[in-house]
DNA sequence: AGCCCGACTTGTCGTGATAATG
DNA sequence: CATTATCACGACAAGTCGGGCT
């Protein structure tokens, strides 16, 4: 492979890569940084200086070195320089490591269906060539050794109720002990639910005593401070001024916020089911933007000249790239796109030098300016990055699934067959498909289902009543096919893979601004039946096909316009706005308000470095919790409703961290998010525990139970007042007043903040306070259970394995066998002892004699067997309901993860899978003493 | 000041691939 | 070597949030 080498445009760039971490892709991409610091200037009411900038923590190696710059200054430090690094990786690594969530299914009521056909993924692509310095990165960590990794067990730090059956000792205690802190907390409060999760609120009294680790934290991040002009104390004080009487506690808290973490939020009890009973009913309007921001000024800051980027090339398609362009940039090439290189290159240094706001600041220009500006080739590049998010774009659109091939087997009506059109005959098939998925007995899938039917067989069609419709026979065909299928041969099935691959490889990659890039989802949707999730009013609804005439393409001004796949069709439409991300878009069929895009790859530069933002953005605010606890805390108290609405609701964002919660339609599923939420979702439990049971994103059930502060208990109590079951208990907020009152605390902030932060801050505490002795196996172990804390705490779950109960079982029988030899064994021990013969084995033979030594042995041996067996199995049991992934992919830093590989010396390979090194390629060259 | 469009992130599940087991 | 358990990864639904328009 190539490598390949890139640039990376370092603008400010004092030293900031300086030593490490290498970047490679293009530069980056201008467009946008973090606005934050926009943001913050404006900010009146903090001082600026302590505008919150977060000092870069000195250890941190780039990233200090990103806000470095220029945070530090004044004010104005406008952009944060992220250089994106992004690596394809790919590279040998092989994963198999960390578990995450996994498939499994069925949990009792919701379950998917399954759907035809799927792909191989594989992609072999990966490889892409991966650049030196890359290498030199991974080098750093340590190739990971075995695979076995983990397992063990993980051990739960929350637990059920109904687990308790398997005996719990097991691992915790480990990994506890270690952390008397988390004891605490769940000792507190809790009755039995699971502990550790349980709150306390945040307190501080219980906080308090755990501050010990924190306070060095605490330490280090003064000294970085001392850029901040003005101390959090202050701030805090500030915002708090009106002096909330808890506020003291509040304030020992400050000085270790990341203790709070822990406490935070119980866990649940999972299960999903689906309550019915909401009411829900009053959805209030959305309403209002919040501030705008208009950053002004912007000043670039001159300085280096990017230099071109680089492709990558890969066998590729696009007609620019040979192979040797490496050096040259497409643009060069392209001729179309001739201008392409000023732009480029004008466009990265201005971006990078604005600040930028955060997501797309502009303000209208966009549409204007783009293609104004394009057209114009760009004229203004300097300044002009504010959206926009790359200057040349090239692709090849997407690619629609094959037509319908109709089966020609009948179904039955009345028990007679019946003549189906192939468009018939089609929707009749995907019905017939899901025929044991839970959907199939659904009144309301099953009624959208033959009204959208009716339609394509025609009025004066025979087919009337579903009652007497009856799709077996298209059932068993298709179980044939699938059957068919399984039996291929090893070769066959290759051989399929690889056409498809072949097919598919123009549609994969797209060019951005150089660099050759992984695109998501280039399929079209197929149709099929609408599998909405809980009880969506839509279920069962055909999802049409989609057709080119459906899609809108997005792509560079000079790049080619891809090419129609379907003859005699055309797109709907072609743009070229450099200003969003997406490479099309299609109206959703069942939702026509909706759009469907097709993005780029988690992997790209463009999704990486949004992603570095939205942590840089959660590490912010790690600077500004304390005051915005204490602030919170004193208007759980305040005569203005709204305020205190406002308050208690951030405050069950931060602690427990629920989503915000948007208005809904009424052809949507029925779930809440704090600002939704209804007076029957909280109960009050005397004399200071709320009880959370509703249905969130994706219709999965939350429960809790958590000890709040009295005066969060009061205050809900009074919002309940008077109301009935559905009415909203936050009748005078919706999510954006809550977010415009977010952003008055902290630029940029919002409710969402608040999981990546809490997620974020657990990971970094958990890995921080386990001493590092250990091998590298029982290191991973620690890691999954902060991974697991976190899952918790944001209540990902999972639906229990259909074969679960069948495994369990079977790992006790093997239990018991492993017991009665453990018993017979100890019996012979007191035979032998006592100079006796053994006991006759099962068979009835007499058993050769052993020597109390060696029989001492074997039930040693033997015992350890049964303890980690008992282990494992708490383990499954334990997240037998738990999604690791989730927290992984979306909330966790990697930065932490590498950071705390680099340090415990743990293969990196060993916690990401091969798609999460690529999506995280930009953290791999952390300074290994980052904290988050 | 609210509504709604638009863009992008987050989240669960199904399924094929791969590793572990017998 | 055949099965079964686990993992990886794509599919696509469902959130969040900002901005522009009225």
């Amino acid at each position: 492979m190539a490598a390949d080498a890139c640039i990376k445009p370092s603008f400010f760039d004092d030293g900031e890569d300086e030593d490490g971490p290498a970047v490679f892709k293009r530069s980056n991409t201008a467009s946008k940084r973090t606005g934050l610091s926009s943001e913050v200037k404006k900010l009146s009411q903090r001082p600026d200086g302590s505008s919150g900038r977060r000092a870069s923590d000195t250890p941190n190696g780039q990233n200090s070195s990103i806000l470095k710059g220029k945070s530090v200054s004044s004010a104005k430090v406008s952009s944060i320089k992220l250089s994106v690094t992004s690596s394809n990786a790919s590279t040998s690594i092989a994963d198999k490591s960390n578990s995450s969530q996994q498939s499994s299914e069925i949990n009792e009521e919701k379950k998917p269906w399954n759907k035809p056909q799927n792909e191989p993924n594989e992609d072999s692509d990966d490889d892409r060539p991966l650049s030196v310095r890359m290498a030199r990165a991974s080098g750093a960590l340590p190739k990971c050794e075995s695979p076995n990794v983990l397992k063990g067990d993980g051990s739960p730090v929350c637990k059920q109720s109904d687990k308790s059956k398997v005996s719990i000792k097991k691992s915790d205690e480990d990994f506890e002990d270690n952390i008397p802190l988390s004891s605490k907390y769940q000792s507190a409060t809790l009755p039995n639910y699971q502990s550790s999760n349980l709150l306390k609120g945040l307190g501080s009294h219980v906080r308090s005593s755990l501050k010990s680790d924190k306070t060095k934290v605490n330490i280090k991040k003064s000294d970085e401070d001392l850029e901040d002009d003005i101390p959090l104390s202050l701030k805090f004080r500030f915002k708090a001024s009106a002096g909330p009487s808890n506020k003291n506690s509040y304030d020992s808290d400050e000085d270790k916020p990341l203790a709070c973490k822990l406490q935070q939020n119980g866990s649940s009890k999972w299960k999903n089911e689906q309550l019915k009973s909401p009411k829900g009913l009053n959805k209030r309007p959305l309403s209002e933007s919040s501030t705008s921001v208009q950053s002004s000024i912007k000043k670039p800051k001159p300085s280096v000249t990017p230099v071109p980027p680089i492709v990558k090339q890969v066998t590729v398609k696009a007609e620019a790239k040979t192979d040797d362009d490496d050096n040259v940039p497409i643009a060069h090439r392209m001729k179309k796109t001739a201008h392409s290189d000023n732009k480029s290159i004008s466009t990265k240094k201005a971006t990078k030098a604005v600040s930028a706001p955060f997501k797309k600041t502009v303000k209208n220009s966009k549409k204007l300016a783009k293609k104004s500006k394009y057209s114009k080739s760009m004229k203004v590049p300097p300044s002009s990055g504010e959206g926009q998010k790359w200057t040349s774009l090239v692709h090849n659109g997407v690619i629609f699934p094959p037509p319908y091939k109709p089966h020609g087997v009948k179904m039955l009506y009345n028990g007679q067959p019946v003549d189906l059109t192939p468009e018939q005959e089609e929707v009749a098939t995907m019905f017939a498909v899901m025929k044991d998925t839970d959907y199939a007995s659904k009144p309301r899938f099953l009624e959208n289902f033959m009204n959208d039917w009716r339609q394509i067989l025609g009025k004066n069609h025979i087919i009337k009543k579903f009652e007497l419709c009856d799709f077996t026979p298209i059932y068993e065909w298709h179980e044939r096919e699938k059957e068919k299928k399984k039996q291929m041969s090893a070769e066959e099935k290759k051989a399929l893979k690889e056409e498809k691959l072949i097919q598919e490889e123009k549609f994969m990659w797209a060019i951005v601004d150089g660099v050759k890039e992984k695109v998501g989802n280039f399929r079209v949707e197929p149709p099929g039946l609408f599998r909405g999730r809980g009880e969506h009013p839509k279920m069962g609804k055909l999802k049409r096909r989609i057709r080119p005439s459906d899609i809108t393409i997005n792509i560079g001004t000079g790049a080619p316009i891809p090419e129609c796949p379907i003859p005699g069709e055309s797109w709907k439409e072609v743009k070229h706005d450099n200003t969003v991300t997406w490479l099309a878009f299609w109206n959703d069929p069942i939702n026509t308000k909706e759009f469907k895009y097709v993005f780029l790859a988690a992997s790209s530069s463009l999704k990486g470095q949004s992603d570095k933002e939205k942590y840089e953005k959660a590490r912010l605010l790690k600077d500004y919790i304390n005051n915005i606890r204490a602030k919170y805390t004193k208007d759980f108290v305040s005569k203005d409703v709204t305020k205190r609405q406002i308050a208690v609701a951030t405050y069950l964002i931060d602690k427990l961290a629920l989503r915000a919660g948007n208005e809904k339609d009424d052809d949507e599923a029925d779930t809440v998010g704090c600002c939704t939420l209804k007076v029957e979702n909280v109960e009050l439990i005397p004399p200071n525990k709320l009880q959370f049971d509703f249905l969130g994103k994706d219709s999965i059930r939350y429960f809790n139970m958590v000890e709040v502060e009295l005066p969060v208990y009061k205050a809900i109590g009074q919002f309940r007042e008077g109301k009935s079951d559905g009415e909203n208990l936050f009748d005078k907020l919706d999510t954006s007043k809550l977010n415009a009152h977010l952003k008055e605390l902290m630029p940029g902030l919002t409710a969402k903040v608040f999981r990546t932060y809490n997620a974020s801050v657990t990971l970094d505490e958990m890995l921080n306070r386990e001493t590092k002795d250990g091998d590298v196996a029982e290191r991973i172990v620690i890691y999954q259970q902060a991974n697991k804390e976190v899952a918790i705490i944001c209540n990902h779950q999972r639906s229990v394995s259909k074969s679960h109960s069948t495994q369990m079982s079977r790992l006790n029988e093997k239990m018991d066998e492993l017991k009665a030899v453990l018993d017979e064994l100890q019996k012979d021990l007191v035979r032998s002892k006592k100079g006796k013969p053994l006991l006759k084995g099962a068979d009835g033979k007499p058993k050769k004699n052993l020597s109390s030594e060696a029989l001492e042995r074997k039930i040693s041996q033997t015992s350890a067997k049964i303890e980690k067996m008992e282990r494992d199995m708490k383990t499954k049991e334990d997240l037998k309901t738990v999604a690791l992934g989730t927290s992984k992919i979306n909330y966790l830093d990697p930065r932490i993860s590498v950071a705390w590989c680099k340090r415990l010396e743990v293969p990196i390979e060993k916690i990401f899978n091969k798609s999460l090194l690529a999506k995280f390629a930009w953290a791999m060259d952390v300074d290994p003493s980052f904290r988050f």
